[in-house]
DNA sequence: CTGCAATTCCGAGATGATCA
DNA sequence: TGATCATCTCGGAATTGCAG
C-alpha cells in the first residue's frame, strides 16, 4: 500500500523538516500562484482544509496517496511539483535597463537578456550590427549551439565554409563549434534576436 | 522450541468543528 | 481565511495463544 510510504522519513514531528523536499513550502507557494485558498484547494483535492494547513506547516508528512490527491487540485504532476523552481522572487520580466551590453555597442551591440546568466540553460541576446559591422576575419568558434532570427536589415553569415545572405524574417541554427562569422554588408543596421546554449557570456 | 495466525497497542495522518 | 484541537481511522509492531 503506497499510503504507508511516507514522503518524509523518520519522526516528522520532532526532526527538522529539511529532511523532506520542502513539501509544505512548495505546496503553499504553488497554491498562492494559483490564487487558491486552503479551503478552495481542499475542495478541489477532496481533502479537508485542516489537512492542507498541516501539510503547509510541515506538521504532517503526507502519504504519497494524499499528496497525489492534493496535487490533483493543480494541473501539475508529482515530478514537476518536486522539481519546479517555485522561488517567489525569481526574475521573470526584463526592462531595457536589465539588458547588459557586452560588445561595446558600436558598431556591434550585443544586449544580453539579464545581467547574470549563471544557472541558466539558455542565453538570449538582442544583436545589432551597423552597416559594415563584421565579427572579423578570425572566425568565431566555441562549444554549444546557437540560433537567431533576423528582425530587420540583412546579414551575411558564414558557417563552416558556407555563406548565405539572410534577410529579415530568415533565421539560422548551427553548432557553435563550426567556425562562423557575421557581416552586415547592407546599407542599414541589422537586428537579430539570438539564443545560445549553454550561455557563453 | 518454532512457526504462524489472531489480537492488542500505539503512533501518526486525516477529519470536521471551531476559534481568532 | 488560516490555524487549532478533539476525535477517528489505519497500519505496523508487539504480544499472545496454539498446534506441531
Amino acid at each position: 500500500m503506497d499510503k504507508d510510504f511516507r514522503i518524509a522519513h523518520g519522526q516528522a514531528h520532532q526532526e527538522t523538516p529539511t529532511q523532506a523536499p520542502d513539501i509544505g513550502r512548495r505546496l503553499r507557494e504553488l497554491r498562492k500562484m494559483y490564487g487558491f485558498s486552503q479551503r478552495e484547494l481542499a475542495k478541489r483535492a477532496g481533502v479537508t482544509n485542516g489537512t492542507i494547513s498541516l501539510i503547509e506547516q510541515e506538521r504532517i508528512s503526507p502519504s504519497i496517496g494524499s499528496l497525489k490527491k492534493v496535487l490533483d487540485g493543480f494541473p501539475i504532476n508529482m515530478t514537476d511539483f518536486l522539481t519546479l523552481d517555485l522561488t517567489p522572487n525569481r526574475k521573470v520580466f526584463y526592462g531595457e535597463k536589465d539588458m547588459k551590453e557586452i560588445a561595446g555597442g558600436d558598431p556591434i551591440s550585443f544586449k544580453l537578456l539579464g545581467k547574470d546568466t549563471r544557472g541558466r540553460a539558455i542565453q538570449m541576446m538582442h544583436e545589432s550590427y551597423k552597416p559594415g559591422a563584421d565579427t572579423g576575419e578570425e572566425m568565431l568558434a566555441h562549444s554549444g549551439e546557437e540560433c537567431g532570427i533576423v528582425i530587420s536589415g540583412e546579414m551575411v553569415l558564414t558557417v563552416g565554409g558556407e555563406t548565405r545572405l539572410l534577410q529579415a524574417g530568415e533565421a539560422y541554427y548551427f553548432d557553435s563549434r563550426l567556425p562562423h562569422r557575421f557581416r552586415n554588408l547592407g546599407k542599414t543596421s541589422c537586428v537579430i534576436v539570438s539564443a545560445c546554449t549553454p550561455p557563453s557570456f
